[in-house]
DNA sequence: TCAAAGAGTGTAATCGTTCTCAGCGGCTTG
DNA sequence: CAAGCCGCTGAGAACGATTACACTCTTTGA
């Protein structure tokens, strides 16, 4: 029996002598179907190849079965492994995935969640570009669940997923300060987004522990790309007197300083000292290693999922606000700082 | 005017006091509508706040404006760099991307498909886990196309995106043999996809050229992942009579050959050297830097969603397979072998 | 002057599901 | 034995958009 025409569920009804009502009960598995009718609807789904139609199925309920992810870059590794533990956890649930990426840009992030909100999404997973600026509004209005990871979103009142940063900055640079750096300079990613205000703030804390008046001039911050970091570095490097280590925000720029610092034929951790923000799968092979925080990606991005499917599974909790720990990498990128 | 409950076509008609099928017409600009006619239906798509129900408009068209992405795994960087590039030229087109990892599983990658064709989405891209064995019929027999990418598929005809692999590995091997060397170990991706045989053919050509005989001791096939690459690299090198030269066969096995040459407290390239395949964003950062064939991934992307758009949009040319350059990029991770 | 063409608009069918409601037997129960 | 209930089933109404077709006016050309 060729399926020159695409079989719905009429023409199972029909093949099967029964109605489209019946068929989609023993589809769904919803209401009483007697042994006998079930067993003939089942062997005509079979026999004519029968699948159901997802759209028409999306369509009927005003709800689709995809979950929205808005984050700024895939190409971001982070974000990477984020998308890959989020993944998962849908799949297993019969849900897939609409991936989307705003570059950090708030219009572009306006466009996705307003294509979220016209697509009746399941639920979507965001990493807002702005803490303050974001509107999840749009969903809000629709009874879209949101869950916001890796940054808050102050504009309305979602599930948020944390890596605990002022922890794990604190700690970097606990660890710097441990080893007798006292000049030290830090590069943020943008204070606009949870991840640079808390990462700073757990810096000047650390800082301040330890009695040392923190230089703004050895303080940068700026748009969290690879760019930024190997300038911020460079600028950091070119200084009268240059810091003896340096703290960096996040994984891209981690990568940029690393750059800049080997650009300028500096030597870690004799002329620089580094410690910083997130593990990276080639960070081993450097010579030396590089001393990080690494976050629990994957354990965030499924922890996001989970507390999505329960929001759309009808929970109505009150908000929450799962931070996660980081876990310290000491590797050899800090030394003892070389007396002037 | 608050919209409560969601705002349809039938609304915006009814306070225009048109018909649906005037709305209609103005919204997609089809069919002729007096000046007066229109202007007064925008208003009210504004002052209402109507926007189109995507999902009625995709299940009325029996077709949605999706474009399915079914690769290995986004945290392998190689998929994360296309899944980047189908994603900006897809939402220029206003399609958006469905994603799914199959994990080079046959059974996986086939229910995403069957997935895919049940969505009615508008497109495929894939990268087929298997040349032989993967089957785009279900999506054939539905009339959505489908453009392979990185890899053929050889059961279904479909448009193709490919690096040149030959002449990369080739290219790669020829380096080496031009250093001196004679015993080369070759690490590569399964076979039975076409860069893991494309790339064995690309090495067994350079040899024949140089009149060597490739040893089948030196030459390992396996799954294209980083434990395959450390696991083969550690049996090299544990050879009585080991490689002075290794050629990789993908990124990922690259990383693994890599920590497993430092792991054996090897040096490259004084002790063994490496060329193998895929640049990627840290390499620069290696002491030594590693010599690698670059593909064009952003542009082998950009290529396959071109090739899509025009088959959704009806194109009927004869399927084409695309093949793209490799960049060689010449570090110094080769040297001529130190004398025995 | 009248037929034909065409602009502008409305009516209603349609896409494939799900689900409410109602009906029909057969069973239990008071 | 009537009333009520339950198991099983079907008819048909949604869901929100598009579009084929029909209809009414105008305009045009012979």
């Amino acid at each position: 029996m060729k399926d020159k025409a695409t079989v719905t569920i009429r023409d199972v009804a029909q093949h099967a002598g029964v109605s489209t009502a019946t068929v989609s009960r023993v589809l769904s598995n919803s209401g009483p179907v007697s042994a006998e009718v079930r067993e003939r609807v089942e062997h005509t789904i079979r026999a004519l190849g029968y699948r159901p139609n997802r759209m028409a199925r999306s369509f009927r309920a005003q709800r689709s079965k995809f979950i929205g992810l808005i984050i700024s870059d895939v190409e971001n590794p982070f974000y990477t492994s984020l998308v890959r533990a989020v993944e998962d956890v849908a799949y297993a649930h019969d849900y897939s995935l609409l991936l989307c990426n705003s570059d950090e840009d708030l219009e572009k992030e306006r466009t996705y969640i307003q294509f979220m909100a016209d697509e009746r999404v399941a639920g979507v997973i965001g990493s807002p570009a702005s803490e303050q600026e974001t509107s999840f509004a749009a969903l809000f209005d629709a009874g879209i669940p949101v869950v916001s990871v890796d940054r808050r979103s102050a504009l309305t009142p979602v599930d948020t997923v944390l890596l605990d940063n002022v922890a794990a900055a604190r700690d970097l640079t606990r660890h710097l300060i441990h080893h007798g750096h006292r000049r030290i300079g830090a590069i943020l990613p943008n204070l606009s987004i949870t991840s640079g205000r808390e990462r700073l703030a757990g810096f000047l804390q650390a800082m301040e522990e330890a009695g040392l008046a923190p230089d703004p001039a050895l303080i940068h911050e700026g748009k969290g790309i690879e760019a930024f970091g190997a300038h911020a570095a460079r600028a950091l490097l070119h200084l009268p007197e240059r810091p003896t280590a340096i703290f960096t925000g996040n994984n891209l720029i981690t990568l940029g300083a690393l750059k800049a610092i080997q650009e300028c034929g500096l030597r870690i951790p004799d002329d620089v000292a580094v410690a910083g923000h997130d593990e990276m799968p080639w960070m081993s092979l450097l010579a030396p290693g590089i001393t990080v925080a690494a976050q629990p990606i994957h354990e965030m991005g499924r922890t996001a999922m989970r507390m999505l499917l329960a929001r759309i599974n009808g929970d109505s909790q009150p908000m929450c606000e799962v931070k996660l720990a980081p876990r310290l990498i000491i590797r050899n990128s800090v030394a003892s700082p070389t007396p002037i």
